[in-house]
RNA sequence: UCCGCGAUAGCUCAAUGGUGGAGCAUCCGGCUGUUAACCGGAGGGUUGCAGGUUCGAGUCCUGCUCGCGGAGCCA
C-alpha cells in the first residue's frame, strides 16, 4: 500500500485517502470535532461531523488524548483558512495506540521541564523545524565540499593525546595502553589527510570537558573541519566566505517554511554573501577601544567583545592575525611579524560569536619542534604529526566550523541546547 | 571554579510574617467552524531538603541540593 504524507496532500484534493500520524491538538463543538494530525511532514486538521461518522468513531474522536497514534480516513479539501492549505473531511478514525496525559501541553513550559522531556519535546513544531534546518545545514555543508573536490575523511574519536594539553578533555581507561581521550578536534588528523588527498574535510563529534556554562557551549558538539594542501591564510579566508555564503543562502532558499515557524527575521542572513569583511586583530582592538571597552591588547576576545566587533558589520566578519601567544602551537607565524599567528576567526552577527576558527599551519619542522617545546607538549606523542613536515611538507590551511553555533545563528535561537536532538551539558546528560 | 537569580498543584505563575490562589492540563456538562477554541462545574498541595528566629514562616536567617543566566575557556 502506498503511504501518503501531509506534505503530499496537494496531489490528492477531492480524493479519499488515509494518513497515519499522531494527534497534535484537539478542539470540539457539540456535534463537531477538530483533530489536528501531525506526521512529521506537516499538520492537518481533520473535521469530524457527528452526522457523517458512526457513533463509535465520534466517541473515539472525543476520547483520545494528545499524541495518540491514529490512522485517519477522509476526503482532502482545499481550505484557505487552514495553515497548511488543506483540511480533511474525515470519515474514518483508527486508534493505533491510545495516549492520555501527555506531559507537554500546548502552553508555556520552563526550560528544565522541557529538557527533562526532550525525547517528547522533539515532537513539537518548533523543534521539528529546528531539526529539519539542522539537517539541511548538514546537507549543504556536505554538498559544498563534495562539489568542490573535497574528500570526507573521518578522524578518530578516541585519541592518545590532547591537541593543546590534557586539562579540558574527557578521559577513559584504554586497556593496557593507559588512558585515551575523547577528541576535541580532528584537525591534526585532517592535516595528514590533506597531505594524502589534497582537500579533505572531517565531520564528526567533538568533546570538551570545560565547565563552560553559557548559551554558546555544549560538552558534546559536531564540528566540520576542512584542510587544504597548498592553501595560505588568504586562500583559507576565500574558502570560508564562499562556504558560509553557500550554506546560508541554501537554507534561506529551501527552508523558508521552517524559518517562518521559528519567526526568524532573515534580513541579516540575506547579507551573508562574499566578500565578507576582513579585519586584523589590531583593527578589531581599535574598534573595541573606540567603543570605550577596557579590552587589553594581547588577550583573546570574550563573548561581549565579539558582539561589539560584529555589530560594526552587516554580515559575518573575519578577524585575522591574532597574537600568537593566545593561539595554538601549530599555527604559522606571520612572516611580517613573528608575534602574530596566521589565524582567522569568523564572528557571526547578532551576538552569535565565533562560528569558525582556523589558520595556516606551521609547515617548518624546526619551528614546529620549537613550539612544542615552548608549550611543554610531549614531543614523542607528536612524532607522527612531525612526519608530515619531514616528508614533503607544504603550506596548508584549514578551519573548524561549529555546527550547533551555526544552527543557532541561522535559526535565531537563544541557546545552542535546542540545536542538537539530545544536548550534553555540564549538568545534564539525560535523556 | 567564581558572581548573580531562582525552586509553591502535572505545567506556568500569584500570595504585606497572620485560613496557600489563578490560568492551563485532567474529570463531568454545554456548543456544527474551532485553530494556544470558548462557557459552566469538580478533584488536585509534606510550598526543593535540613535546621533556626517567631505566639505564628511559602514569606526572615544559616547550611545543603538542584536549576537558570553570566564570567573564564572555547566552536
Amino acid at each position: 500500500m502506498q503511504k501518503i504524507t501531509i506534505s503530499d496532500l496537494g496531489k490528492y484534493v477531492g480524493q479519499e485517502i488515509s494518513l497515519q500520524g499522531w494527534l497534535y491538538n484537539k478542539r470540539s463543538g457539540g456535534k463537531i470535532k477538530f483533530l489536528v494530525l501531525r506526521d512529521g511532514t506537516g499538520y492537518l486538521q481533520c473535521v469530524y461531523f457527528k452526522g457523517n461518522v458512526t457513533e463509535d468513531i465520534f466517541e473515539t474522536a472525543d476520547r483520545i488524548g494528545q499524541e495518540t497514534s491514529i490512522e485517519v480516513t477522509g476526503k482532502v479539501k482545499a481550505e484557505p483558512r487552514a495553515p497548511g492549505g488543506y483540511e480533511l473531511d474525515a470519515t474514518g478514525l483508527k486508534v493505533i495506540s491510545e495516549a492520555h496525559d501527555y506531559p507537554i501541553t500546548p502552553k508555556d513550559h520552563g526550560i528544565e521541564f522541557l529538557m527533562d522531556h526532550r525525547h517528547l519535546w522533539l515532537r513539537s513544531s518548533r523543534q521539528v523545524a529546528i531539526l529539519k534546518i539542522r539537517h539541511r545545514i548538514v546537507k549543504a555543508i556536505r554538498d559544498f565540499f563534495d562539489g568542490n573536490g573535497f574528500t570526507l575523511m573521518d578522524a578518530p574519536i578516541l585519541t592518545p593525546n590532547a591537541v593543546e594539553g590534557t586539562s579540558t578533555l574527557f578521559e577513559t581507561p584504554y586497556f593496557d595502553l593507559g588512558k585515551a581521550y575523547l577528541t576535541q578536534s580532528g584537525q591534526l588528523y585532517g592535516e595528514a589527510g590533506a597531505m594524502a588527498l589534497g582537500k579533505i574535510y572531517t565531520f564528526g563529534p567533538t568533546f570538551r570537558a570545560e565547565k563552560s556554562k553559557t548559551r554558546r557551549h555544549l560538552t558534546e558538539f559536531w564540528m566540520i573541519e576542512p584542510e587544504v594542501a597548498f592553501n595560505d591564510l588568504n586562500d583559507n579566508m576565500d574558502l570560508a566566505e564562499e562556504f558560509l555564503e553557500y550554506v546560508v543562502q541554501t537554507v534561506l532558499k529551501e527552508m523558508e517554511e521552517e524559518l517562518k515557524v521559528l519567526e526568524r527575521d532573515t534580513t541579516k542572513l540575506k547579507n551573508v554573501k562574499k566578500p565578507l569583511p576582513r579585519i586584523t586583530y589590531d583593527e578589531a582592538v581599535g574598534i573595541l577601544k573606540k567603543s570605550g571597552s577596557q579590552f587589553e591588547y594581547g588577550n583573546d576576545f570574550g563573548g561581549g567583545d565579539e558582539t561589539i566587533i560584529s555589530e560594526q558589520f552587516d554580515r559575518p566578519v573575519m578577524v585575522h592575525r591574532y597574537p600568537a601567544a593566545v593561539k595554538a602551537f601549530y599555527m604559522k607565524r606571520d612572516p611580517g611579524n613573528e608575534n602574530l599567528a596566521l589565524a582567522v576567526d569568523v564572528l557571526a552577527p547578532e551576538g552569535y560569536g565565533e562560528i569558525i576558527g582556523g589558520s595556516q599551519r606551521e609547515d617548518d619542522l624546526n619551528k614546529l619542534l620549537e613550539r612544542i617545546k615552548e608549550h611543554n607538549l610531549p614531543q614523542e606523542a607528536f612524532e607522527w604529526y612531525l612526519d608530515l613536515r619531514r616528508y614533503g611538507s607544504v603550506p596548508h590551511s584549514g578551519f573548524g566550523l561549529g555546527l550547533e553555533r551555526t544552527v543557532g545563528w541561522i535559526c535565531g535561537l537563544e541557546h545552542v541546547r535546542e540545536t542538537i536532538p539530545f544536548p550534553r551539558m555540564i549538568y545534564r546528560n539525560t535523556p
